[in-house]
DNA sequence: CGATTTTGACCAGCGC
DNA sequence: GCGCTGGTCAAAATCG
């Protein structure tokens, strides 16, 4: 894995042998849509353009400005973890009452996304639901929490946005918490993990800082939100809701319309506003994109091709 | 006081 | 089978 970077020479998005990224859950493979794969996006339920400014509804927000051209997509291969991109589908994650998943205060929350989607797997996996994640060694005390061994972890579509911003958590209309950070190898900075403090939602982020340009960060969704945002500060309140949740649509998609706003909690310290999105498809959907060079880098690695960065 | 963050440990998955 | 790494848990600490 740390091989990383394949150029693809066949001009074809790279597969996941050559992406290797370092983890046995990030077999991501990313691509770089031309405009003409903006059409992909909106079926994503991501309404963008190329060139687009944001302000529209559907945009980016004026946070940032979508180049189509350097549209990054992550197609989730799952290698590992989990058939494929799972629709996240009905309700993604929320499904369930609230009690079950975590508990606010270091709840065994585990249960959490992977095991709220059993629709969602439409693929390959039919895999019993469950699952969950891969908690650690907790007491299995929480039924919902039991995963059966030779089950594999599902994970919802992923969405991963590489930010030039100062600040490593962006945000985006929702509360998160912290619930865990790790260092990442090759890269200096740790990978922090959140999980939206909605009781429902099982929505999940992690945010990570490029290891080669410092000012980028990279955060990666995983699930859809299934409830209003908290509030923009804007004004802009998300009318949206779980309308979308039948749709494959990327968890930011929610949060996108009012613009991913700048950081509440922290000032428009965001330099340059240039937001990538990364979506998560099956490797199937995608099909002839520019090839890229990934970089080995961790989740950035993925992300970011060294012609980004060095922007 | 409640919510959030920090941090170390544990577990699962994957490659060798 | 072993080791490595990512992901998550949960107790303790910190913050508002």
């Amino acid at each position: 894995m740390d091989d990383a970077h394949n150029p693809d020479p066949g001009g074809h998005f790279a597969t996941d042998s050559n992406w290797n990224l370092g983890s046995d859950s990030d077999n991501v493979n990313y691509f770089f849509a031309s405009d003409r794969e903006s059409s992909i996006l909106r079926e994503f339920g991501w309404n963008l353009h190329p060139g687009h400014t944001s302000s529209e509804p559907g945009s980016f927000g004026d946070l940032d400005r979508i180049d189509a051209e350097n549209l990054v997509f992550a197609p989730e291969s799952s290698s590992g973890l989990q058939g494929s991109v799972s629709g996240g589908g009905g309700g993604g994650g929320c499904d369930d009452q609230a009690g079950m998943g975590r508990s606010e205060s270091g709840g065994a929350g585990g249960a959490d996304v992977s095991t709220s989607n059993p629709s969602v797997s439409s693929s390959s996996s039919e895999d019993p639901p469950d699952k969950s994640t891969g908690s650690g060694g907790k007491p299995p005390e929480i039924p919902s929490k039991v995963r059966k061994k030779g089950q594999k972890r599902i994970r919802q579509p992923r969405f991963a946005f590489m930010t030039k911003s100062e600040v490593d958590h962006l945000e985006d209309g929702y509360r998160w918490r912290k619930y865990g950070q790790k260092a990442v190898k090759n890269s200096p900075f740790p990978r922090s993990y959140y999980r939206c403090t909605n009781g429902k939602c099982t929505v999940k982020k992690r945010v990570e800082r490029s290891s080669e340009d410092p000012t980028i960060v990279i955060t990666t969704y995983e699930g859809q939100h299934c409830h209003h945002t908290v509030g923009f500060p804007r004004g802009g309140i998300i009318s949206h809701e779980a309308t979308l949740v039948n749709h494959l649509t990327p968890p930011v998609s929610q949060f996108y319309y009012p613009g991913i706003q700048l950081p509440r909690e922290s000032p428009p310290t965001i330099t340059r506003s240039q937001q990538i999105p990364v979506q998560t498809v099956e490797s199937g959907t995608l099909r002839e994109l520019t090839p890229q060079i990934p970089i080995d880098e961790g989740l950035l690695g993925d992300i970011v091709r060294p012609g980004m960065l060095n922007r």
